[in-house]
DNA sequence: CTGAAAGCGCTTACAG
DNA sequence: CTGAAAGCGCTTACAG
């Protein structure tokens, strides 16, 4: 509880004006080098620390960075990818000194208001915007708020904010060349929640490799992300007429939920039906058949799009960055048609 | 990006000083109830929000809170109790217009670091401290830097810390009850991090229940929460010479890679071997035969723990609170002892 | 290269 | 019940 240093106290010691201190503090021209080395020796030694408000009054960064997410809580935690993302934007955050406010919100108002309210209250330097939907307001909002921001995801036609994005298309590709490839025609899509704007991506992928390989049959179904809704798709496909051989899944829980599922209507995985899971995790190792998946490093995914904040708010650079594309691990649980 | 409004736009515009207006808004005596009615509508009107920074400058709260989590990133993403935890913590805070920063840390030292350096900045006005292992610093360290802390987990004894936790032990014996009850007598136990205080607490209670049942083995098996670790000790127990009929496991995770050992092994569940998870998500429903498990209310715990949190910052109130036992839900996987 | 001073937007004793 | 003023800890033109 003792009083905490400031750049007062610094001044003092050292003998000069705080504008110096300030100016060495920040590696600003405006202080010879033995001053400079003078007064960081004396901030070290008496554990001086910034003070967050003081900056953030006087204009300058406050060094926080905001990330909104808008999904409820029992989806989010049956997602690794999140935590997996947040731990590398973390790794980069911190390494930078900056912090990260995380607001979970029920639905997209409340994620607009709660960006309003940190941007009023100058609580954040800008904002990561994950899990964009079509026609998303969020984007137009921020311009017009004047919020730094970066797009996790399909840069923005006409706004120039900076994006940091995978190709899921491609990744959507690979997964069916592969199912063609050994022999399947008949090959069903499970989709997450179709407002997501890469949930509709990844279906025109899917829809336009299907054409592409001329396939006999290739339905879509969408879902919001949960066992529930996988399961009864999956049940929903299988029952129909026309059967798919395989069935690929935009998560792994729905993927494992499709397993139970088969296994319910005693259909074999991989014999009679191929499982594809859209996000790789332990939990696709983990089952009996293991499940061919769709795996990427989300953690490096995540560190970008920090370091593309930071980026932007050090130095105003914008730009698009492209991760790795995902790339197909075959498990146990595809094999060739029957 | 226009200029945000202050408290003298608003006092300008009432005719009144800017004392008032700050009386006025934070609903302190000083002013009328005219004037106060009229300096709120003003406030409205013109859109303002208070400047954290500011406030904070002006010594009062941040109106934010740190939560620092010690875990690996594959582990934090496998374990949906972290968002759900997390989730409950933002509903409360959000209401009460209070940020949450999230710091994900690779270990101990590293998150000592991280409350110094964020005290030391003033962007928090307390700290959640979960995952407590035993002889941890972080209470003594918050206790002398003066930071208000709520414990998830144990009160710890010479600390006068607000606790919000829920009876482990209690969860363990009905666990055991229930196994002793349908015939078990070698029940084992695949615990998670041995270092974690709640880890040695379950494993106490497990100890004490089998001595108070006489089981005939009761061996205890400590891993890191990972499914291979989990599968490891799966394996090592199911070959073991006096082989148990009932496991019980730490999280759900590793109770499903148990599924995949017992398969592997032949092993037929529930009929030769019974298994509950430690925690329940719907990874147990998914599987089958569906997994037994302790359920309980997670998001209204980190409820709970963030209401204890704000009690301490806004009136000092600190307290233990005790939050439901987990219930056991019977599910597919657990049968009368072979 | 350095010093003195204003200003950021609040809160809070202290007078009136 | 209200006003005037100091102070929180920085940054940044502006003089020297």
């Amino acid at each position: 509880m003792s009083k905490r240093p400031t750049i007062a106290d610094i001044a003092s010691q050292a003998g000069v004006s705080t504008g110096a201190v300030s100016y060495a503090l920040n590696g600003r021209p405006g202080v010879s080098a033995a001053t400079r080395d003078r007064i960081l020796a004396i901030a070290k030694e008496i554990g001086w620390h910034p003070s967050v408000a003081a900056r953030s009054m006087a204009g300058s960064r406050v060094n926080a960075v905001g990330l909104i997410l808008a999904r409820p809580a029992r989806v989010l935690g049956m997602e690794p990818f999140f935590m997996q993302f947040i731990s590398g934007v973390e790794s980069v955050l911190s390494a930078n000194r900056t912090a990260l406010l995380l607001q979970l919100v029920p639905d997209h108002d409340a994620a607009d208001e709660a960006v309003r309210f940190w941007w009023a209250e100058r609580r954040i330097d800008g904002v990561l915007v994950m899990d964009l939907w079509a026609d998303d307001q969020r984007p137009a909002l921020l311009a017009e708020l004047g919020v730094p921001a970066v797009i996790v995801g399909r840069p923005r036609k006409g706004l120039d904010l900076p994006a940091v994005w995978s190709d899921d298309a491609a990744a959507i590709d690979s997964v069916v060349d592969y199912l063609v490839t050994i022999g399947h025609r008949r090959i069903a899509r499970v989709a997450g929640l179709p407002s997501l704007e890469h949930t509709q991506i990844r279906t025109a992928a899917f829809q336009a490799a299907a054409e592409r390989h001329k396939l006999d049959s290739a339905p879509v179904v969408s879902t919001d992300y949960t066992w529930e809704e996988g399961a009864q798709a999956t049940r929903r496909l299988l029952t129909s007429a026309d059967r798919p051989t395989a069935i690929t899944y935009d998560n792994d829980l729905m993927a494992v939920a499709a397993l139970s599922v088969a296994h319910e209507l005693s259909i074999s995985v991989p014999d009679q039906l191929s499982i594809v899971a859209g996000d790789d995790s332990q939990l696709c190792l983990v089952q009996h058949p293991s499940i061919t998946a769709l795996a990427r490093d989300i953690v490096d995914y995540g560190a970008r799009t920090a370091q593309a904040m930071l980026d932007l708010v050090a130095d105003g650079r914008t730009g698009v960055h492209q991760t790795p594309t995902a790339t197909l691990i075959p498990r146990a649980s595809t094999a060739a048609a029957p």
